[in-house]
DNA sequence: CTCCATAATACGTAAATTGGTATCAATATA
DNA sequence: TATATTGATACCAATTTACGTATTATGGAG
């Protein structure tokens, strides 16, 4: 014979009760089913948790001790089922999201503040990554999700597209061209044109010069840039002149222009990956939680 | 239905071996029996534990915080039998001792030490004070034993003479006495004789009292005297003499003599007192545990 | 000394649990 | 395609449990 969850549930009502009449009512049982559940969780345990007569019920020094720990032990088994049904809905855990840097520039961070706030116990792990080391995160499980420039993707790999952005030339504010609100890619020949590294994006990269190609154009090979910000800056030096997202377009860069651009494939498409297999509703959460996202201007 | 400890038990070592017929095997049940345990317990708790199919059995994210769960329980179960066990046994709990300061110069330390040594989970809370405030404190459950000097004990408190004391004489060395080695107490005549105080001890300073009676002296009142060692170290300033208990006669006092006092009426009982009441075994323990005093030289 | 409140006991029954055997279904492998 | 492995299912028997009713035992209180 084992102890049983009701027999701690009933030891521990019937000591706070001290009243074996009183604690059945309360159990809705009638009293001598009360009395040989506590006398077989006697035996079962080899000691007297309580001294009873018919004038008195009270608890044995050992009988303290073990109803204090029986109501730990129902309480764990209330929040262990509790934790895990969130769990298994998805409102609780771990969940690893990649990211490219120029997600920050649209409303990413903002969505994800809102699951946050409608998923309290989940636990977002943020790791800014290329497109290329999201989706080697991916395979390893290291990420549950991506928000990358959309690539080619290996099997196993499902995406969806959240958005196709436009790219805009990117001029100093003194540029002969400065003045048009839009202009063909072509008209900038001539210009030096930079374009972060290879190696830190090579899709994107790819993807502008064969932009740039069509216009006879080819980008700058000298620098090596990380970061749009830097590209930015150099447009501004009069350094040269660049392609970059529209959703870079905004206030905070003086003294730099951006002009529309005419070719319908200066565009390129942000994506949201995630591995196929992965069923873990904390993901599905997050996936059907962040609809479009929008620029932030 | 509710969640049983065997339910958590079985999801626990299948959870660990991944394999419904070894888990079944290691659990000494056929696998069938298995397999409904755990589809009763998901029933139970409304979600999966485990995906499983005839290839792979594997947690899933709720599996893996449930199963950790379900060991923190069975665990819990387990340390609450076997603590609640020791206290029932006496081997664990708090037992709050009193004592009379002179019990320090007996082995009322060393005994405790033993005790303490052979009950190592039982938490001794010692109280020094007169026997006065021990018997009160037994009453109102503040201690549970006490070292006291015999007296009239109030019903419900039982008691055991642990030891019988001599009463010695104590003078300066160069008292007109010092050399005899036994005397009577009216050969102290004349001499200012030195008791601490009534309200520090009552019963303990009447009974010196009326035996000082019998000899025709008088306790000197003007004195307010605390400790053994005051009316020690007094006598040794030629302040007068005393009686004391002959477990003060030891080396560690120079330059007063104790003398052997021939009255038979001079000496008293070291008792043991506890509530008659109180049957808990660790209790018992420590009253079988510590047997005849004796005094330290 | 009787009564009253209360816990323990006796006993019967309906239900559930537990675990077995036999078999099925799915799937990878030879 | 046949086979082997493995978990799921169907079904049955035995046991245990859970609980109710009726009754008894106990120990203060009036």
């Amino acid at each position: 014979m084992a102890v049983t969850f009701r027999q701690l549930k009933y030891f521990l009502v019937l000591s706070e009760e001290l009243h074996f009449s009183r604690a059945a009512e309360k159990l809705n049982i009638s009293q001598p089913p009360l009395s040989a559940s506590l006398r077989q969780l006697e035996e079962r345990l080899g000691f007297k948790l309580m001294e009873r007569t018919s004038k008195y019920v009270r608890l044995t020094p050992a009988g303290t001790i073990f109803a204090d720990q029986a109501a730990r032990i129902l309480g764990q088994l209330d929040s262990a089922m509790t934790i895990a049904a969130e769990t298994a809905k998805g409102a609780a855990g771990e969940l690893s999201v990649g990211f490219v840097p120029s997600m920050l520039f649209r409303d990413l961070p903002a969505k994800l503040k809102a699951f946050q706030n409608s998923h309290p116990r989940v636990d977002l792990i943020l790791h800014e990554m290329n497109t290329t080391r999201q989706i080697e995160s991916l395979l390893e499980h290291k990420i549950d999700v991506g928000f990358v420039h959309a690539v080619p993707l290996p099997n196993g790999i499902s995406h969806k597209v959240l958005e196709t952005e436009r790219l805009v030339a990117c001029v100093p504010r003194w540029h002969r061209l400065a003045s048009k609100s839009r202009i063909r890619i072509s008209e900038l020949a001539g210009e030096r044109m930079m374009v972060f590294s290879r190696s830190f994006a090579a899709h994107y990269h790819d993807k502008i010069t064969a932009l740039l190609r069509t216009a006879n154009l080819e980008p700058d090979t000298s620098f090596h840039i990380q970061h749009w910000f830097t590209v930015v800056a150099l447009v501004k030096q009069g350094m040269g002149v660049s392609l970059v997202p529209s959703s870079l377009s905004s206030s905070v860069f003086s003294d730099v222009v951006f002009l529309e651009v005419e070719e319908r494939q200066a565009e390129h498409d942000i994506a949201q990956i995630w591995r196929s297999d992965n069923t873990s509703p904390m993901l599905q959460n997050l996936l059907l939680g962040l609809p479009r996202f929008e620029t932030r201007l």
